[in-house]
RNA sequence: GGCGACGUGGCCGAGUGGUUCAGGCAAGGGCCUGCAAAGCCCUGUACAUGGGUUCGAUUCCCAUCGUCGCCUCCA
């Protein structure tokens, strides 16, 4: 089974899994408020990789995402926007699964909304009350941090240590809180306010609860993985403990977490320093799989600089893999070589190892390049192996696909043209080509093209 | 103040106590080609600095310098 870093145990250690063949995850989701930057796809990213990875090894994931559709931030865009917040919710949300479906994400096995969950949140609540965990202010309800006995497990600091430091920010509902650190449960709402009623009044739930409690209906206790970017690992995923350790309930079993997104200067690309770079940019100006194979060839775990020259590597990169793609398209299907996809499960097996993989990758494709120009049949266990590993890395390859007839045409032109020897109306033909977006390769079998 | 990450050859980016080696991109040379493209072969003695441990350190330890992150709502 998979060996993978847990942040709980500051180490990387076996997934283990609370029912055999079967892989529970639990993911945070966006708030939906905004265009997706750069960091949310490295994230969805990293674990629609692991995700698919698991399956190729033949276990069973179910995978839930939710999305946060209640939140300061939505409330705020639609005030200042004037507009409903149910609009940008709506609309950030079509967005963001377009632009997972353009970056090749599958699809989340479940969906959950924060609102359709708001009663399920308050009942929760109620019991946290109930139990003395948790406690009702004029402005809402918290959780008392000091009654978890393992708080700041996540964070690796001690609570008293946590407060030591951040003074500057200011810290929401701190003059009714019994400790700094309580953390809303429930916010009672202001004039205008969307909200659902509850026990302490008209309001909306805290941001931490949402997970909690969708994650646990849909996956049940001690699900396998909960994973996020590194930013949530605290408070959000130590705040989402909290509650059910509080409630007496087993949780995530292992806890994953990718890094950040950085500038090229090294700095976090974040929402809150403004120095966006927009998700949506960067896959309308390059191949969207370039993104991917970026971050496959950098550990998840690793910050990763989202630069020109980066994704210009990267591109090149793919060219390569798709005319390998291309010229290996018509070869016999065979079952892929057994040693390469050993030693890709024996590092992807340890702590999802991508840079290793891809590695393993280019080397499988130029061996297979190699005994194909030597024409050498194991090409085609090669190729499998490479059509299995990609598979595995979401990867999908470029084989040229379809061409229009007339560009075939004019390829059966050239190809008449080299053989009559008349190799300006053979470059004359070639350039055209091109000019029209083609890549040409005019092999002994023939001329090829490719987009 | 606390916790943590990182400094690798032109660029990106892995990894390891010791002969050979990540990988991608770029560069130079070669093979192939009518010329290209695609592909293949060859070429770079890198690991922030100063100590220490060791027969031997880029890899372990300590210190220094530098960069960055988290410490209440940002993937």
């Amino acid at each position: 089974m998979m060996r993978l870093y847990d942040t709980a145990t500051r180490g990387v250690r076996e997934l283990e899994l609370r029912e055999p063949g079967t892989v529970s995850i639990y993911l945070c989701g966006p708030t939906v408020y905004g265009p997706p930057h750069l960091g949310h796809g490295r994230a969805t990213l990293v674990y629609d990789v692991l995700r698919r990875y698991l399956e190729w090894s033949g276990l069973k994931v179910r995978l839930a995402s939710n999305i946060t559709d209640i939140d300061d931030s939505i409330i705020n865009r639609a005030n200042r926007e004037n507009r409903p917040w149910q609009d940008i919710t709506t609309k950030c949300e079509a967005v963001w699964f377009e632009a997972m479906g353009k970056l090749g994400v599958a699809r989340p096995s479940d969906v959950p909304h924060a609102t359709e969950y708001v009663d399920e949140m308050v009942a929760m609540i109620g019991q946290l009350v109930e139990i003395g965990r948790a406690y009702s202010t004029d402005d809402g309800v918290y959780l008392s941090v000091e009654t978890v006995a393992d708080y700041g497990l996540l964070a690796n600091q001690r609570l008293s240590d946590m407060i030591e430091g951040g003074g500057e920010r200011e810290v929401f509902g701190a003059d009714n809180k019994r400790h700094p650190a309580d953390f809303a449960l429930w916010k009672l709402a202001k004039p205008g306010e969307p909200a659902w009623p509850s026990p302490w009044g008209d309001g909306r739930p805290g941001w931490h609860s949402e997970c909690v409690v969708m994650s646990l209906d849909l996956l049940g206790e001690g699900f396998d993985l909960h994973c996020g970017g590194m930013d949530l690992k605290f408070p959000h995923h130590e705040n989402e403990r909290a509650q059910a350790v509080a409630l007496g309930k087993r949780f995530a079993n292992h806890w994953m977490h990718n890094g950040f997104v950085v500038d090229p200067v090294g700095e976090k690309m974040s929402k809150s320093l403004g120095n966006v770079t927009n998700l949506l940019d960067l896959m309308e100006h390059y191949d969207p799989r370039a993104y991917r194979m970026l971050l496959l060839q950098s550990h998840y775990r690793g910050p990763v600089s989202v630069g020109q020259d980066n994704i210009d590597a990267a591109v090149k990169a793919l060219s390569g893999l798709d005319s390998f793609a291309a010229r290996t398209a018509s070869l016999p299907v065979v079952d892929p070589d057994a040693d390469v996809l050993a030693r890709f499960r024996e590092q992807m097996d340890d702590d999802l190892d991508t840079p290793s993989s891809t590695a393993l990758l280019f080397d499988t494709v130029r061996r297979a390049n190699a005994a194909l120009d030597a024409g050498d049949p194991s090409v085609a266990s090669l190729a499998a192996a490479v059509g299995e590993m990609c598979t595995a890395f979401g990867l999908v390859l470029n084989a040229g696909g379809d061409v229009p007839a007339e560009a075939l045409a004019k390829a059966a032109a050239l190809d008449a043209a080299r053989a009559a020897r008349d190799f300006a109306a053979a470059d004359a033909l070639r350039a055209d080509l091109q000019a029209e977006g083609f890549t040409v390769e005019t092999t002994k079998d023939g001329t090829q093209l490719r987009r």
